[in-house]
DNA sequence: TCAAGTAAGTTCAGTTTCTGAACTGACCAC
DNA sequence: GTGGTCAGTTCAGAAACTGAACTTACTTGA
């Protein structure tokens, strides 16, 4: 199976990867997250090549993670900003992050994350919908199977 | 850059990329999550090519993120289980699924999640691990900014 | 006025990685 | 004793990625 086939899987996981499921990506989504816009931005951060980030950068425009913006006539120049789906990725982001933090320890600077609401720097903490709660490893269940492949 | 050089970047996002930063091994984390151990099972769900598998399975016991366990002496058999680095993975696939699940609809089963502690199907919430609210977009800001390249 | 710099790319040869299919080896089931 | 299962390995051909140079259209400085 191919790379682009991943779409036709019928599970979520496997849509998002579709859209997101590469390393590079997810490091021009950090980027974007963190404020950066501009192709050359992306590229001294991400360290990508120049044809891996226009490949990608498209990629996620087409499918509506970020737009390409022209902010100057002459000489035409472009940015990309994350739309609604692509900041919704925040909390993605957030999470994965805090899961390198905690279990791949390598004396890494973390993401300083404050809560304008309460002021405060805090981790995420993922948490029941219906509760509150947050969900303890081994207090969740699945009943449907998703994306098995009958072959 | 390479793939492996990825490691060296000095930021969570980056170091969580360079143990899962593929589609097939996000593929094969959540089919471990749904309760996959064995090689063929992995193999059926994700339609990886055998080749591929085998090199992504290593690479997550290298990174201890799943365990190779002999299951059988004759013949030899091994099946892969979950460590906790591995587990630790289960709230960032909540998110990453839910995010696919409400940003990229297309009639795709959801995963029908069970909050053991409330006996209720939920969604994963992200909030501050201090005050306890749900994060809105918008509410976090950052501090530092982590992985910057110098050029 | 000319050179250098910036920005957002594209092009291309060479290298690396991945695919698909077949093969292996040790068993079991009929 | 033929076929099936399981956990892989091997390999040729195909696809993807890298690094470097190139392009277009400005702006800045000397």
């Amino acid at each position: 199976m191919r790379w682009n086939e991943i779409e036709a899987i019928p599970c979520p996981v496997a849509q998002a990867m579709s859209v997101i499921g590469d390393a590079w990506t997810i490091l021009i989504v950090r980027d974007a997250i963190r404020g950066a816009t501009r192709f050359e931005e992306f590229q001294r951060n991400t360290r990508a090549s120049r044809a891996m980030l226009s490949d990608r950068l498209s990629h996620l425009v087409e499918h509506g993670v970020m737009e390409r913006v022209q902010y100057e006539a002459h000489p035409p120049r472009y940015e990309y900003r994350l739309t609604d789906r692509g900041n919704a990725l925040r909390p993605v982001m957030m999470v994965l992050a805090d899961w390198g933090e905690t279990w791949l320890p390598k004396k890494v600077r973390s993401w300083k994350r404050r809560h304008k609401d309460c002021g405060h720097n805090f981790r995420p903490v993922v948490s029941c919908s219906e509760c509150g709660e947050p969900i303890e490893p081994g207090s969740v269940t699945y009943d449907a199977q998703p994306a098995l492949a009958k072959a």
